[in-house]
DNA sequence: ATGTCTTTGTGAACGCGTGCACAAAGATGG
DNA sequence: CCATCTTTGTGCACGCGTTCACAAAGACAT
């Protein structure tokens, strides 16, 4: 995942476990498409299907919200839509601020699957004085000084970090000051917060380092089907080892360090 | 986490739990930082701290990689940086292809953690005629059309599609036709691809309902205080069930649907 | 050389998440 | 009203991931 809740023990919430929440986002999803389509009822398995989950799960997961289904037939998917869509709390309005206006940030303020379920961008704020009053999606940039204000004013719960990794965590320090209590965070860096403070992050360098680490040990495998008992990475310049403090004896070089 | 495998029973490769990789990306910035400050040695106390994990979960995950610390003193900085650029495949040069080149599309090509780590962003891909030659981020925009011959002519086997959601399932057949072997989803589409693919996804909308339900929970408990058995959620306008097949009887007006 | 002190590496216990497999429930047809 | 058939809801077992707690290993001082 390219997620991951920061700290906090996984509090099961009223019962429902934190792997159940992080799906009705999908069974959302596809119930509205379905919805869309007019479709009254859809079964379990047709559902999974389409949210590219197991069948069992979803049954699973479901039964933790109730019993909505009807055995024999499926489960109704107005109705579905209207529990997952409250359960998940987007029958309320929800207003977001974006702090950090530079391409990512931009592009969120655009993005349009932020409006869609309740969502509203309410404000955009980024530290540069020049940005300020320049309108971003139709949205006036504000500037950091007034980020309290603007944040009492909203009413704003849920923050959006995309600033530079400098920057981070003293925005999200000013954010939690000022009452926000939800942070999504874009900024490759550990956030500390006080208890309380939800914060899940987004991190696109680490998504495609997962992905490398796959895709080297596909290559791998596929080297080694020649037939060599050798380890894959064998052939790799095998570094030396820096002995950390009594540095016994002409060891030579140290071993070469990655472009950080 | 704003990720998550796509299908496959997570394989654990060679050995390292697939949740130990997720992590090792975190231990690498925070030693990166340490070796730009000299530092040259660090406890898995220090680290972890860094890393914001647990010391004893850092400590097993890197005997995954094997012992690479040294008892009473710490881990050498340099070569644990190495160690895990290795095992990561940070090593190699990894060429990229984003295809489409929206606002998000945009972001991601100007985002300079990208090339941080061996990733090079080796070509833009759009539908969108009229922006074929546009450079974006100093490299010019390609045609769908030319799809096959760009990631092959680059040997790229790494994937990033941030179309529409519309066009993602054809985009990535065509990728994996092409010869990508990982993919970077940014749609909020479940892909379907071959065994031997990976996909990993990252949606932005999902975050933030997930941040919404646990804001919700913090809100309910808040007003709950006072002293009501009463569930938190119980004050909202209660659906009519939609009864699925047997109409019966007039039921009047359907649970107010959510905006999709 | 020996003792002390720090820190790693890991055995073991525990809890969460997943998937199987089936009984219960309800729809549907005769 | 009864039989059949479909699909849900869930008890159960299993495996992965996390955490504790401690023995082993090495550094360092004397």
């Amino acid at each position: 995942m390219a997620t991951g809740r920061t700290h906090r023990p996984a509090t099961r919430s009223r019962g429902i476990p934190e792997a159940t929440v992080a799906r009705l986002p999908l069974y959302l999803r596809a119930l509205t498409a379905l919805s869309e389509r007019s479709v009254p009822t859809v079964s379990s398995e047709e559902l999974a299907a389409a949210a590219g989950v197991n069948s069992a799960k979803l049954r699973k997961d479901f039964s933790y919200l109730g019993s909505y289904g009807t055995r024999g037939v499926g489960y109704d998917v107005e109705y579905l839509v209207y529990q997952i869509s409250r359960e998940l709390g987007l029958t309320q309005d929800w207003p977001v601020a974006i702090v950090g206006i530079g391409n990512l940030g931009a592009a969120l303020a655009n993005y349009g699957g932020f409006a869609s379920r309740g969502f509203r961008v309410a404000a955009l704020i980024d530290a540069d004085p020049a940005m300020a009053g320049t309108p971003v999606a139709g949205i006036p940039v504000q500037h950091t000084d007034d980020l309290d204000r603007i944040i009492s004013d909203n009413g704003v719960s849920i923050g959006v970090i995309t600033t530079p990794p400098g920057a981070a965590q003293q925005v999200c320090d000013r954010l939690v000051a000022a009452g926000v209590t939800s942070i999504l965070n874009f900024a490759p860096t550990v956030l500390s917060v006080p208890d309380g403070v939800d914060v899940r992050k987004v991190d696109l360098s680490i998504e495609l380092q997962i992905l490398a680490f796959h895709e080297q040990r596909k290559a791998g495998e596929e080297a080694s089907a020649d037939g060599g008992a050798s380890d894959a990475e064998a052939e790799q310049a095998p570094p030396v080892r820096a002995t950390p403090t009594t540095r016994k004896g002409p060891d030579g070089d140290m071993p070469a360090v990655m472009p950080a």
